[in-house]
DNA sequence: TGTACATCCTCTAGCAACTGGAGGTTCAAG
DNA sequence: CTTGAACCTCCAGTTGCTAGAGGATGTACA
């Protein structure tokens, strides 16, 4: 019987996040001490590291929601999972190419940057003007 | 003069987020009508197109605040907006970064899953197993 | 058995950067 | 003068946690 904290530790979770795991259903609510506080056992312990590893790689909440659903019923059909998982490695391809833009873009604002004041600064003036940029960039965030 | 809805048109934002930022002082409170409707003159529009623009880029708010107050003081160095710009881009390639490290580990299991159903599925087995990683990757998100 | 103190509990609020909706007012065209 | 789109304020929700207040519990050691 592990402690929150036990738990916490061997997962690289904190504390908290494990009790908002909880409290949105994506952990199940556990044993209590006769006091009141949670004891995990080893099939918790596999829940957590899973949902950590999923999140590690990416996959959003509701993701590994769905993901979950599927190791509790081993029978279905696997190409759900393969689906969620080809959707999260295109997420994945999308943000690096967008990254990929805003580097290049980036790059050659920080290299045109001679060092005078800020009324010539380019970085100031290509943010100032987007028709300097080489490339379109219309998505915001990364 | 420019209706908060011209002017979100004109710089792509949605009148909310003008709103927005006007509630956390990255924009000026504008005119009003005698009505109480918000007028934008073209420093507004300027203003709003660089926070924006910056926005695509990649820039946290906090330092488009910076950029803006630079603008507004031309006589200041310019090392600092290039600064504010080279710190975003190391943070751009570290999201690269991380995200290839994914790519790869994602199009792995994507691979390797043959079609079963749950109880033989590859993907949901690497998740639950991290030691089946061929990376490390131990920052969550993106 | 007592006590110290690390860890646990619940609850609330906050982060970034918006977005959406309710319920009501104003503006401009016809 | 009416109509209806666009405006107003205020509040709540999004995602995935994280931090803190204020108090209870569990365990090791004397």
């Amino acid at each position: 019987m592990l402690t929150i904290g036990t738990l916490a530790k061997k997962t690289g979770t904190k504390v908290q996040t494990i009790r908002y795991y909880e409290q949105i259903g994506l952990m199940p609510e556990p044993g209590r001490t006769e006091g009141g506080q949670r004891r995990y056992g080893d099939a918790e312990l596999d829940r957590l590291a899973f949902i950590r590893h999923s999140r590690q790689l990416g996959f959003p909440l509701d993701a590994i929601r769905e993901l979950l659903d599927l190791t509790d019923a081993p029978d279905r059909p696997c190409h759900e999972a393969d689906e969620i998982a080809r959707r999260q490695l295109k997420l994945v391809e999308q943000r690096m190419e967008r990254l990929k833009v805003l580097r290049t873009e980036l790059k050659r604002m920080v290299k045109e940057c001679s060092g005078g004041n800020a009324a010539q600064c380019r970085v100031l003036e290509v943010l100032r003007d987007h028709s300097e940029c080489l490339t379109k960039h219309d998505q915001i965030g990364a």
